[in-house]
RNA sequence: GGGUCGGUGGCAGAGUGGUCAAAUGCACCUGACUGUAAAUCAGGCGUCUUCGGACUUCGGCGGUUCAAAUCCGUCCCGGCCCA
């Protein structure tokens, strides 16, 4: 395997500001990346959720880019540490996942990131891993024997126990495992160096300690920004909102990232683009932050759907959203009658999910028949000529009704 | 094991016999404004309804009462202190 150690391409990756830092010493990885010796880095994630974030393919990406300079690469599915759950995450404490849910949640990851990391390359294909492989045969002398590198004490600094501890809140005995457990991968990968989120810096360093008792080994830690809005700090996460996933559609994932405030432009055109620098600067000096976003956007989507759905998401979004016009296409649902209530309507084509929701949307003013509102929410829908009625609620959901067998 | 405080809607967190389908904040939904921006503002946010109401919900079960999230008993679970 030849490795790659242009010093231009190097710099490129560690400068770009994905990355937020680098321990024990960036130099020393860069050292390590010039000399030309095959590396190895893992990422590792867990299947508490069926889709991935954009959070995850900053990570992925950068791995992807390490991967390119010929050094070893492996994606770590945590489906033994996903059962557990990362405290990291407070609500997460006794949330224990079946390995089912797990295996479901993780099935349609490889889909979701196919276009960012090469799984098929013939010389280099990145790896991937479970870690039920080996945590799951752990005996509990073994574990005894990890958890005696650590002391309840460093334990405890982690500011998520201290949070809880101060807040009275519970902090179970198998929580404190968790970062043994993320360590002793590292430990059975081998690897030279982990990349992570800076809120996993502390598992991560579990595993720096592991290494050096069990492999004598130092372990890199390249820590990455969280995608966070630069004005207001706030995280790009599933509790404000703001998430991103990536089984969304092509037209899905374009309206999420254009929902995303001015702020995470920036974040999310260095982490989840590979636009150069000089580029990217020049598209943040565009005089419309909306067209930066949409520039955003479309990149985006032809990242992870191909150039052609891209073009054609950014048109279905003008279309749509600009200029208010229906969509090209629209799901037909039918109706084995000749006539419905409205609110019977919504309920079964999945536009509300109770009769009570239904009738409060259109009380709103948020349901529109051929983008007429109606507010009437005893409204029946009648068959009329064939004629395939628009039924639209809120500003993105449409259905076209049918009567009769489809 | 003992003492003590506690378990409330997706989350956080008020409420401690009727005025409680349960304050408030976050999340969510609809609308307004817009760039589907964000922010903001207005409304909504258990189910069903003939729109009068009806029914189910405050850890589980049982009880007291005309009336229970609220009182009592019991069980389950947690925090803190002691051992």
């Amino acid at each position: 395997m030849k490795i790659i150690k242009d010093k231009k391409r190097i710099d490129e990756i560690l400068e770009r500001g994905v990355i937020a830092e680098i321990l024990p010493d960036k130099k020393q990885l860069r050292n390590k990346l010039l000399s030309g010796e095959r590396l190895s880095f893992y990422l590792g994630a867990d299947p508490t959720a069926p889709a991935l974030h954009l959070g995850h393919a900053q990570n992925l990406m950068l791995l992807e880019d390490l991967r390119k300079l010929g050094h070893k690469v492996i994606f770590l599915i945590g489906d033994f540490t996903g059962m557990i759950g990362d405290p990291t995450d407070k609500s997460a404490t006794r949330q224990k996942l079946s390995s089912e849910k797990v295996k479901e949640n993780f099935s349609d990851w490889k889909n979701q990131i196919k276009n960012i990391l090469n799984f098929d390359d013939k010389e280099n294909p990145v790896e991937i891993r479970f870690n039920s492989e080996w945590l799951g045969k752990l005996s509990f002398a073994e574990i005894l024997e990890l958890a005696s590198n650590f002391t309840v004490q460093q334990m405890l600094e982690r500011d998520m126990f201290e949070k809880r501890i101060k807040n009275q809140k519970p902090v179970y005995l198998h929580e404190f495992l968790y970062p043994l457990m993320q360590g002793y991968d590292s430990v059975v990968l081998d690897v030279d160096a982990e990349l992570c989120g800076t809120d996993q810096i502390f598992n991560a360093l579990a595993g720096r300690t592991l290494m050096q008792k069990l492999k004598k080994k130092e372990k890199f830690i390249i820590a990455t920004n969280l995608i966070a809005d630069e004005k207001t700090g706030e995280l790009m996460s599933k509790s404000n909102g703001t998430g991103v996933f990536l089984n969304l559609s092509p037209n899905d994932l374009f309206g999420a990232i254009m929902a995303q405030s001015d702020g995470m432009i920036k974040p999310l055109l260095i982490g989840c683009t590979r636009i150069s620098l000089k580029e990217i600067k020049e598209i943040l000096q565009l005089k419309n932050p909306r067209d930066a976003k949409i520039r955003l956007a479309k990149e985006i989507v032809k990242i992870f759907h191909g150039k052609e759905l891209a073009q054609k998401a950014e048109q279905y979004f003008i279309a749509t959203f600009s200029k208010k016009q229906l969509p090209s296409q629209i799901d037909l649902f039918s109706i084995n009658e000749t006539q419905i209530k409205l609110i019977d309507f919504l309920v079964k084509a999945h536009l509300a999910q109770s009769k009570s929701e239904a009738r409060r949307k259109i009380e709103q003013g948020g349901v529109k028949i051929n983008q007429k509102k109606v507010t009437q929410f005893d409204f029946i829908l009648t068959q009329k000529n064939n004629q395939k009625d628009v039924i639209q609620v809120g500003k993105k959901n449409f259905k076209k009704i049918f009567f009769g067998k489809n």
